[in-house]
DNA sequence: CATGGGATTGACT
DNA sequence: GTCAATCCCATGC
């Protein structure tokens, strides 16, 4: 963080942005930065979840598992998937809908050393192409469930250089069995470091 | 209190 | 292509 001495919070996206509709902030988070710590990466890949379908953890209405999906937009909801990977969601909407945008793969930004190091020193481009391994590279877990991502201690800024307009491709959400029909993956065309199947027309 | 499923990954046939 | 690892929590008895 020294070596950044500008002033975080000037630049992370405010909570507004979070507050819209969920399919919209996962188009408009593809090229925004992830920072946690030293490590950062620019999102490739997002998934949109709503609790009006039944893909979405929130459908089932408000439990304790729900309870940060259907609170206040702009915090991280942060859940542990087949007992093994920690899944980083961004919430959305208002406070009392359930939403939040799954960030499924990041373009390596910064501290490629400590990525490496917790990653166990695969390739570079393997780094963080899927939900579960680039919270391993970020070094995130369940402790930052429930954090603030205007202040805590994961933050998200504005889109990277090179990003202002980038190109979407749309797809198939991954890895469900209900509402599989929806369109609302979202990767950013001509990078390959996203997770596996690539959607048609993401190298056109 | 017991059971089962899941927004994944990596190793293996 | 298949499959197991392994945690959280929703559901049901």
């Amino acid at each position: 963080m020294a070596a950044h001495p500008s002033s975080p919070s000037a630049t992370v996206l405010p909570v507004a942005f979070y507050e819209r509709p969920v399919v919209q902030v996962a188009q408009d988070l593809v090229g925004c930065v992830v920072h946690h710590g030293a490590a950062s990466g620019v999102i490739l890949e997002t998934e949109a979840y709503h609790d009006s379908e039944a893909a979405c953890h929130a459908y089932v209405g408000l439990t304790a598992r729900t309870s940060v999906l259907l609170g206040p937009p702009a915090r991280a909801y942060v859940y542990r998937s087949y007992g093994i990977h920690a899944l980083l969601n961004a919430v959305c909407e208002a406070d009392g809908v359930g939403a939040a945008v799954l960030i499924r793969a990041l373009a390596p930004l910064g501290d490629l050393a400590g990525m490496r190091a917790r990653r166990g020193f695969v390739p570079d481009a393997r780094l963080c192409d899927g939900p579960g391994k680039l919270t391993q590279a970020l070094g995130l877990d369940l402790e930052v469930h429930d954090t603030s991502l205007v202040d805590g201690p994961v933050r998200i800024t504005p889109r990277a250089s090179g990003f202002q307009d980038v190109r979407l491709v749309a797809g198939v959400r991954i890895g469900i069995t209900k509402a599989a029909d929806l369109p609302w993956r979202f990767c950013a065309a001509g990078h390959r470091g996203v997770s596996r199947p690539w959607p048609a027309g993401l190298l056109t």
